[in-house]
DNA sequence: GCCGTTTTCGGCCCGACTGTTTTCAGTCG
């Protein structure tokens, strides 16, 4: 069972439980825990095992033990239990935006609605607007509700890419920050913490004249539809569908509202806690002592925030809840990578493989981006899409690249490399002669996803094993937003690369981002060489630097754990083929 | 439900907005 399905499990009992009247906290208890659970690096049936389940921040004895039901008979008895009192389709209807549990509730009890079939029925014959504190609003608004899930229905919630709403960003903080009275203007949000994917884009703003910053933003040509608008900011939706909110306040307290704004909730929630301990209240408003005096801090910047109570200022791509207050408090937070660090690409393709551009351009195109090296990754012989690369191709472009570097570029050089298939029984498709004559070799796998964990774990540790394979590529083949990664025991790939000396990757094409944040984390902790790559398929791909840096730095990655942040002299002796030398 | 240099009980973030009421509950991020 994956740990998807046990947090959507958890996250289903938490709202029948809400249905059934349950004190609030539990609740909450039941939404931490399924958030935690979704993303948690290790295979929870595993843990479950292990009897290792309570090491999950959130997860006690009770919940312990359900999630050890659900994986050991499918089902967790309590669920069962509610699920005989309460309809479960009425889970469905607290989905529906603006409608929560009381409300159903209520639905259910005074009018038997018990899906969303009967609360549209409902709704559409006026009963809606009949019961005591509900009116023709909520009822419109129910029908609305209804439209848009089914609208939405099969798009992972309305989310999105972050490289979907990166560009909208850009474009319009280029805009906006040209408007008289604007004095400064960045995303928060979950773009600002360079998340993997977003629901909505937050814009956070500090300005002279509120009104025509808001003039401008309403009427700009990305804009297709004003949702809301008034003094404190507004809210609109683009003409690709998404829904951005722009928050504006005076350049006094831009500080608060942009930490406000920023998140993530977990973080905020944290923060929060830790102030009340210190008899302080965090707003967006300002930071205001409690007691008699409600002295009010207020801040232009971030970092007064912070230093008020007693942290080290902390990188937003760090503010997940995952232990980066505790480590601000104590003075050990990482010092993060940067993207100005990378010296050199470690994954592209050209013409002779899928890519869209050849050599002389793609190293043209990663001089001009300040590397001082560029590997020439393409696929091997049995890809199955794009030309396949035979030996005989490959040994022509070792030669190619010979020559190039013959007369390359001061302070530049280009790597023969190759992206090699990981077969299903953990062989490679070039021979360990072929492979023992390039500088660098990948390994990946692009086929058979569906073998079952014990075998794809088998197949990568075998890859990790092999003498000639210096990293692997895009671990766990995820597509964010359309393929789950396969089945892997992550632990024992990670045991196994830093046993061998094998590097990982994070790939930074945005659909990608994997290893994810959490599993880079866990693989540099365990004393991983990381490499950051973009997997580039044209000259344009190599952009894709800075969401492997994003990531990395979501991992808590330092710029030693990144290997490619050294010189070609320093990076080679890491890879393990040098050990053999 | 969880959790603990104020620990085994009594806490558990903060504010805005909406729609419905005349002071507030529900929902959301």
């Amino acid at each position: 069972m994956t740990n998807a399905e046990i947090a959507e499990a958890l996250r289903e009992l938490g709202i029948l439980y809400e249905l059934d009247g349950a004190d609030r906290y539990r609740i909450l208890a039941y939404e931490n825990a399924a958030k935690t659970v979704s993303e948690w690096p290790q295979s929870l049936e595993q843990m479950s095992h292990e009897g290792r389940l309570q090491e999950l921040p959130g997860v006690g004895k009770t919940l312990a033990e359900k999630i050890t039901a659900l994986v050991e008979t499918g089902t967790i008895p309590a669920a069962d239990e509610l699920k005989k009192r309460i309809p479960e389709g009425l889970v469905q209807v607290t989905r529906v935006p603006g409608l929560g549990s009381k409300t159903a509730s209520r639905l259910h009890t005074e009018l038997g609605v018990e899906d969303l079939d009967g609360l549209r029925a409902a709704a559409e014959q006026g009963q809606i607007r009949e019961l005591k504190g509900l009116g023709e609003k909520v009822e419109n608004n129910i029908l609305e509700g209804l439209d848009s899930m089914e609208k939405n229905s099969g798009d992972a919630g309305g989310r999105v890419l972050l490289s979907k709403v990166l560009p909208l960003a850009e474009q319009l903080i280029e805009d906006l920050s040209a408007v008289d009275g604007c004095k400064r203007i960045e995303p928060g949000g979950s773009v600002r913490r360079w998340a993997d994917t977003c629901h909505d884009l937050d814009l956070v703003a500090a300005s002279d004249d509120p009104e025509a910053l808001i003039e401008a933003f309403t009427s700009h040509p990305l804009v297709s539809k004003v949702d809301s608008s008034g003094e404190a900011g507004a809210s609109v939706t683009t003409n690709s569908g998404i829904q951005i909110d722009l928050r504006l306040t005076g350049p006094e307290t831009y500080g608060n509202l942009l930490q406000h704004f920023t998140g993530s909730m977990e973080h905020n929630v944290e923060l929060r806690e830790r102030a009340q301990d210190r008899g302080l209240s965090v707003s967006e408003h300002g930071v205001t002592e409690v007691g008699k005096r409600k002295r009010v801090h207020r801040f232009d910047d971030e970092h007064g925030v912070y230093e008020l109570l007693g942290l080290e200022y902390i990188e937003p791509e760090l503010r997940e809840g995952r232990g980066e207050i505790e480590a601000a408090e104590a003075g050990n937070l990482p010092a993060l990578v940067e993207l100005g660090q990378i010296r050199g690409e470690l994954h592209s393709h050209t013409t002779l493989s899928d890519g869209k551009n050849g050599l002389a351009e793609m190293a043209k195109a990663a001089k001009e981006l300040g590397y001082s090296y560029l590997a020439i990754t393409d696929h091997s012989a049995s890809h199955g899409f794009g030309n396949n690369v035979d030996e005989k191709a490959l040994r022509k472009r070792i030669s190619e690249i010979k020559r190039f570097n013959t007369k390359a570029p001061k302070g530049f050089r280009l790597l023969s490399g190759s992206e090699v298939n990981i077969l299903p029984d953990g062989s490679l498709d070039y021979s360990d002669e072929l492979l023992s004559d390039l500088d660098w070799v990948i390994a990946s796998v692009h086929t058979s996803f569906g073998k079952g964990e014990k075998a794809m774990t088998d197949r990568i540790i075998a890859a990790c094993e092999h003498p000639w394979v210096d990293c692997i590529g895009h671990l766990t083949g995820r597509l964010l937003l359309d393929r789950e990664p396969y089945p892997l025991d992550i632990e024992a790939v990670v045991e196994a690369a830093a046993r061998t000396g094998t590097m990982l990757e994070i790939n930074g094409n945005p659909k990608r981002r994997d290893l994810s944040d959490r599993h880079a984390r866990l693989a540099s902790e365990a004393g991983v060489k990381i490499v950051l790559t973009t997997d580039a398929h044209s000259t344009e791909g190599f952009e894709f630097m800075r969401y492997a840096v994003a990531t990395a730095r979501r991992g808590w990655l330092e710029t030693a754990d990144v290997a490619n942040t050294r010189p070609w002299r320093s990076f080679a002796p890491l890879r393990k083929r040098h050990r053999r030398a």
